[in-house]
DNA sequence: CCTTTGTTTCTGTCTTTACAGAAATTAAAT
DNA sequence: ATTTAATTTCTGTAAAGACAGAAACAAAGG
């Protein structure tokens, strides 16, 4: 498949930006490319059009599956593996979000406990430095069950809070105890 | 400086997770030391504390300046720089994110509305594709613009914010016009 | 059961990034 | 101005990651 410049400029730049946040260039590209295309495509197909290798693709689709964002469709008379993206941009997004969250953050926070319950009796660390260790896992926590917390919401209900904005804020501090 | 088993394994992990978002592991870990440490450290000091190399330290201190989270500090008869890191914890989120939306989403935004005009008047694209890119755009936006908007809330009302959690949603669904 | 087609795993190469050590630069103190 | 201390920049090496191509494997059809 021949892509628009457009389209790849936009694959392109989207491989980029993986690469910035820890994402495999090759993985981010295949699934902006199958993102915007409007029909399911084959590993082949893919090869060719982003001009990668067959072993390179099939990985990177492997990748894309296991969080969730790929899937594959078969079509009658035909048995190779056709592949499609998630389509919904909130979906997506909350794809992602939660699958970083379950690999990276919450290990994060496994460690950082261990750390503090360590701080507690090893009379090396300094009183501020263990205050600083709380604050930090106190810090994550408070984000990871606030993020737990909204991605229940529906999209336009979380769109509709974010518009609100800073008027929400005002509104928090009216009531709503502190109880840090 | 000799650390402490737990103040190791708090930074180690630290340097870890900062290669796994795009981090170089030795920014990290030194924004970790610093972090946890009570007192000004000189680029020697952390040289020996964390066993790198002092070109390594230098310029990882130089980084972790552009980003403002480290500063330099002089100490009466000592004409070396002593380097200090913020301390709060939700200014030095406040700062990374901010740094990383001006760095890397700022200019995404920009690629991203580029193509979106491109794709107007680009007859290779399907209408479809054009959908998605300007949905693609527009939760960009909306995120941002949440963004600028919350962190100008002091953290304590954040904290409530996130606390209230899906209750917020219940709220938002009851009035509020959806103008997506 | 053998052939064809499709997919994955393996192996080696290339590229990028991280880093150490040396050289160069800057700046303070005498 | 010269010496000394401190810091940065430069250069080469090492390690990690990405990737291509080949080989191996799996499965469907005849």
């Amino acid at each position: 498949m021949k892509l628009s410049p457009t389209m790849q400029k936009y694959i392109v730049h989207w491989g980029e930006m993986g690469t910035r946040w820890g994402v495999n260039r090759t993985v981010a590209q295949i699934h902006a490319l199958l993102f915007l295309v409007n029909h399911p495509m084959t590993a082949d197909d893919i090869m060719e059009t982003l001009n990668v290798a067959r072993s390179n693709v099939s990985n990177s689709l492997k990748e894309l599956q296991s969080w969730g964002l790929v899937k594959v469709q078969h079509e009658l008379g035909d048995r190779r593996d056709h592949f499609v993206a998630l389509q919904d941009v909130w979906e997506i997004f909350r794809v992602i979000t939660e699958e970083r969250k379950k690999r990276e953050l919450d290990p994060t926070l496994t460690v950082l406990r261990e750390c503090a319950i360590e701080a507690e009796t090893d009379f090396e660390i300094e009183a501020a430095t263990r205050k600083k260790m709380d604050e930090v896992l106190e810090f994550l926590e408070v984000l990871m069950y606030g993020y737990d917390d909204f991605k229940k919401l529906p999209p336009s209900t979380v769109i509709k809070l974010l518009k609100m904005g800073s008027k929400l804020g005002q509104l928090a501090s009216l009531f709503g105890k502190d109880d840090t």
